[in-house]
RNA sequence: GCCGGGAUGGCGGAACAGGUAGACGCGAGGGACUUAAAAUCCCUUUCCCGAAAGGGAGUGCCGGUUCGAUUCCGGCUCCCGGCACCA
């Protein structure tokens, strides 16, 4: 009987999906587990990363079902965004259809591929239904404060026609294009992420599940930094500015103050002098994208250092950045390498204040600034206070005297949300001229998403739709312009995991109950790229959520599994690479239980992986050299065994050796790939085993037993094959809701052991006793070895050291 | 520059708690079956010396701790990733 995989794979699809085999369970008295991975955009045909990923997942759920949790698995398209537009310009198809087919086409190979989704609770954010709910989040947020509008610098990325969050310029080119982002002054909308900055930071903590690199990346982004907000004042203007610094300990050596040049101060300080014109001049030449320059002018205006009086000069340079403290730094070229380099270039004096305890430091010696800690010099009153403790002097003066403040400042930005494009969620606002802003009242959602548009690739296709953008004002009545920008696709997918435990409901957003069974999510998988943008902005959501009542948890996801991309040729596959491996045509060859086999045995799960064509092949032998051993043996299961002898132990033995195994790597380690190899030692066991039946037939219900086993333990891996084999061995019903193969501690007692002789830390010879031997009795023996007695002949021995079970350490001299 | 992560046979990788380094798979070599090939099965496969028995070296490099180090500590080299004028 051949393994006609094809065959097989298309009669347990559709048996699967005429049970209704992997819809969700919700029973409050059984233990429940949300296997989540992160949804795909549906962009044209599935890759490997897709397969990869989901079929790691799907390991897990499948496990966690066998083994009797209720399981929630779902699935769902993260379906707005650039690449459908874009598909339109070229091709003239509608973005929801070119999208609705390609769901079509993902979806049937996610099918293909046997994923045990509950496909009753798929979703789609390009759904009303769906984004409904993210529009009525916006108003929550809108309504709370956090969504708001505001004129700033923002990038722009030219090829995509639309501004850009910071989180989504990757070394100053578009996340998705690379095109260099440019900085544009335009009015958008923004999440207030940053009221949430040091409780995003804290919860941090909370992840014990998460890979430390993921929280160490996020901890950076959100770039905690407490230091002390110093006042200056500004001669002319007779007003105080402050400047943020971590260094309140080298206030004595501030030699210039620093703006800004977007700072709106500048243009105050130089009107009507000869440096307006000058100042124009210099933001003009200013480069459109972020490079590190080190450009500055003086603006010839003054500002007093409130410590000693000092008049020291104003500058403009292009190394401040306006969105970041307050836009305005003390220039401490002793002590802080930037402002040394700015000083060195424009002629500034240098000034040391902080000194190391064993020498004095002369300005002109220095070849960089000072940053070490150390002693305070010509620093007034604070002067021999070493550096550390004078910060927190520092600090207390400025607080005593009203002329600074300790401060704690982040890195993260507010998330900028406005999109000019149109696939995406509409944005629910109107601009009433008499009344201004004005959210959509929640009874008028959805704002539905106008199905005819122009797509030209000029502009933001919604601008030229004047029956979506006339509306009247819901306050007042008058005319009203309603927004035209769709939110940024990442506030779809700030949510959709809530949204999956509640599943596909008109009436309310989540359901309290469910939300209380379902989450947080238990095992999260998906891309490392993911490991700021999607991932801090969901953490967002969350605790907004919770804030507002609808959820009882502040963190989702309890485990995340960041998993390696798949190259070819050392690369991530791509078309314009042309390093692709379709994933139908691989199954069209080796079925997808291969295809699964593969993409978890090649590499461990967080790592990248190198497609093999040979590889694939391997495990396609694989799964042959297992069908034939358990066809060859079907007999076994039909009819009435003989009892079983002493000679069927050491197959129980073997057999609970890879239930633990496997166990353990599934569920404590997620190291797949080693749980397979398990399964082949266990097939290559068996196989060397075959020749005993026909002589031992004490061994045949052990030998049954363990056919049994391994198929139920293949099956999260490799489901088809499995539910063949399981009905091919008279079981009724399908094996992948048969329990999990669970372990029999008896069978894991060593009775004999094997001891491995060191002398001077290299093995000379081994030899096997009962377990739990005494040390003394284990001692002699190993050094009565024939092999030991060779090597101790003659020399001293210093120490004989027996580690229980395991070895004899003989040192000699 | 700062912060992470990594380096193990010809290749992907294993060694979970400091205890026989190289499981499992790929590739390669040899053999069986076959008129032949494919498929399948069996044997060998870290390197060096040796006919073998056996011996020596070996987990990027240098050193340390230890009876014993791929694993722990210190110092380097190279690779990969994140951040990057954040005051």
């Amino acid at each position: 009987m051949k393994y006609e995989f094809q065959k097989i794979e298309k009669k347990w699809r559709e048996k699967w999906a005429k049970a209704n085999t992997f819809a969700t369970n919700q029973k409050p008295e059984v233990s429940k587990a949300y296997v989540l991975e992160m949804f795909p955009y549906p962009s044209g045909n599935m890759h490997m990363g897709h397969v990869r990923n989901f079929t790691i997942g799907d390991v897990l759920a499948r496990y966690l079902k066998m083994k009797g949790y209720c399981v929630l698995h779902p699935f769902g398209w993260d379906a707005f965004g650039l690449p459908a537009e874009n598909a339109a310009i070229k091709s003239g198809v509608h973005p929801a259809a070119w999208t609705r087919d390609n769901i079509r086409m993902f979806r049937e190979s996610a099918q293909r591929l046997g994923w045990s989704y509950d496909w009753n609770r798929e979703l789609s954010t390009a759904h009303p239904g769906y984004y409904k709910w993210t529009q009525w989040i916006f108003l929550k947020m809108f309504e709370k404060g956090l969504a708001y509008r505001k004129n700033a610098a923002v990038n722009w990325c030219p090829q995509c026609g639309t501004v850009l969050a910071n989180e989504q310029v990757i070394d100053g080119g578009c996340w998705r294009c690379q095109s260099p982002v440019t900085i544009r002054q335009l009015e958008q909308w923004f999440l207030k992420i940053t009221a949430y900055a040091e409780e995003l930071l804290r919860d941090m903590e909370t992840l014990t599940g998460w890979p430390e690199r993921v929280k160490i990346m996020q901890k950076n982004w959100i770039g905690k930094s407490e230091g002390v907000e110093l006042d200056f004042e500004i001669i002319k203007l007779h007003e105080r500015v402050s400047v943020f610094t971590t260094r309140p300990d080298t206030i004595f050596g501030v030699t210039y103050l620093v703006f800004s040049p977007d700072h709106p101060w500048v243009d105050l300080m130089v009107k009507g002098t000869q440096y307006e014109e000058k100042i124009e001049e210099f933001r003009a030449r200013r480069p459109s994208t972020r490079e590190n320059m080190k450009e500055g002018m003086f603006i010839g205006e003054y500002a007093r250092n409130l410590f000693n009086n000092e008049c020291i000069p104003i500058w403009v340079a292009d190394y401040v950045v306006a969105e970041y403290g307050t836009g305005v730094v003390m220039g401490v070229p002793a002590h802080d390498q930037r402002d040394f380099e700015f000083a060195l270039a424009h002629n500034l004096p240098i000034r040391v204040v902080i000194t190391p305890r064993e020498e004095l430091l002369q300005p002109e010696c220095m070849t960089r600034a000072f940053l070490d800690e150390g002693v305070m010099v010509n620093s007034g009153d604070f002067t021999n206070i070493p550096s550390l403790e004078g910060k927190e002097r520092v600090a207390d003066y400025a607080e005593e005297k009203g002329i600074g403040r300790r401060k704690v400042n982040y890195r993260l930005r507010d998330w900028l949300i406005s999109r000019q494009r149109y696939w995406g969620c509409p944005i629910p606002i109107l601009y009433c001229p008499h009344c201004g802003i004005v959210p959509v009242p929640e009874e008028d959602l959805p704002v539905l998403l106008p199905e005819k548009v122009q797509i030209t690739g000029e502009g933001n296709p919604l601008e030229k739709v004047p029956e979506f953008i006339h509306a009247s004002c819901p306050k007042c009545g008058a005319s009203a312009r309603r927004e035209t920008d769709t939110l940024d696709t990442f506030v779809d997918s700030s949510w959709y995991f809530l949204r999956y435990a509640t599943g596909n409901r008109d009436d309310m957003i989540l359901s309290p109950e469910d939300m209380k069974y379902w989450l947080p999510v238990d095992c999260y998988i998906g891309g490392i790229e993911h490991a700021i943008l999607h991932l801090l902005y969901s953490r967002f959501f969350t605790k907004f959520l919770a804030d507002i009542g609808l959820v009882h948890i502040r963190e989702p996801f309890q485990n995340l599994l960041t998993q390696g991309m798949v190259t070819l040729g050392g690369a991530v596959m791509s078309k314009s690479r042309g390093n692709v491996v379709e994933p139908g045509e691989t199954m069209e060859k080796y079925g997808a239980d291969s295809l699964r086999l593969f993409v978890l045995f090649a590499a461990p799960p967080e790592k990248d992986l190198e497609w093999s064509h040979r590889g694939i092949e391997g495990l396609h032998r694989f799964l042959h050299r297992l069908w034939r051993l358990v066809i060859d043996h079907r007999n076994l299961f039909f009819a009435p065994l003989p009892p079983e002898s002493e000679e069927a132990y050491s197959i129980r033995k073997y057999l609970h050796k890879t239930i633990q195994g496997v166990t353990v790597d599934i569920r404590d380690r997620m190291h797949l790939n080693t749980a397979i190899s398990k399964m082949m030692e266990l097939v290559n066991f068996l196989t060397e085993k075959e020749s005993e039946l026909t002589v031992r037939v004490g061994i045949h219900q052990a030998y049954r037993e363990a056919l049994d086993t391994l198929i139920r333990l293949l099956t999260p891996f490799a489901p088809f094959i499995s539910e063949e084999l399981w009905e091919m061995t008279g079981h009724t019903g399908f094996v992948s809701e048969a329990p999990f193969p669970v372990v029999d501690a008896r069978f894991l007692k060593e009775e004999m052991v094997t001891y491995v002789v060191q002398i001077n830390g290299k093995v000379r010879d081994q030899f096997g006793v009962e377990a739990g031997l005494d040390e003394e009795r284990v001692k002699e023996i190993a050094l009565s070895l024939e092999k030991i007695q060779k090597w101790t002949r003659g020399k001293t021995i210093d120490r004989v050291l027996v580690i229980p079970d395991k070895m004899v350490s003989i040192v000699v001299r």
